[in-house]
DNA sequence: CTTCTTACA
DNA sequence: TGTAAGGA
């Protein structure tokens, strides 16, 4: 597929897909006429990409680690050096903060919500108006 | 119309 | 990241 396809499937803009090309994070293949092609399976790395990128992660970490989620479960250990243990540590770790901050901002919108259906359903729907 | 590269905001 | 320019 060409890049306005794999764009449109992964949700990610054309201008990114060249970007995360440059940053090494993806590859294509040219065609006669210089359109970059890609390989079915790149959109769901793509996904991948995203949501590594969305949990906090920087993009030369990804590099590092996505030669393992290339192969579903095969070998990886090999080039798992010390420094990037390290540093996938770290980013665990952050992972885990942002989660337990979430999850109290989620708590707390909710409450929120819960208090205002039960306001409304109180003081009745009439009133919607008038109190904005 | 779709994509390409380079460069600026 | 978006967008403009100049081509293919």
């Amino acid at each position: 597929m060409r890049i306005g396809e794999l764009s449109e499937r992964t949700g990610a803009s054309r201008r990114l897909l060249r970007y995360y090309e440059e940053q090494g994070l993806i590859i294509s293949q040219r065609c006669a006429n210089g359109y970059r092609t890609y390989d079915e399976r790149l959109a769901d790395r793509v996904l991948q990409i995203r949501g590594l990128l969305d949990a906090g992660l920087p993009t030369r970490i990804i590099k590092q680690i996505l030669p393992c989620l290339d192969k579903p479960r095969d070998i990886v250990f090999a080039d798992a050096t010390p420094e990037m243990l390290t540093t996938l540590e770290r980013e665990r770790d952050r992972m885990t903060e942002r989660i337990d901050c979430l999850i109290r901002n989620r708590d707390a919108v909710a409450a929120y919500l819960e208090a205002v259906r039960d306001n409304v359903r109180c003081e009745g729907a009439g009133e919607a108006s008038v109190r904005g």
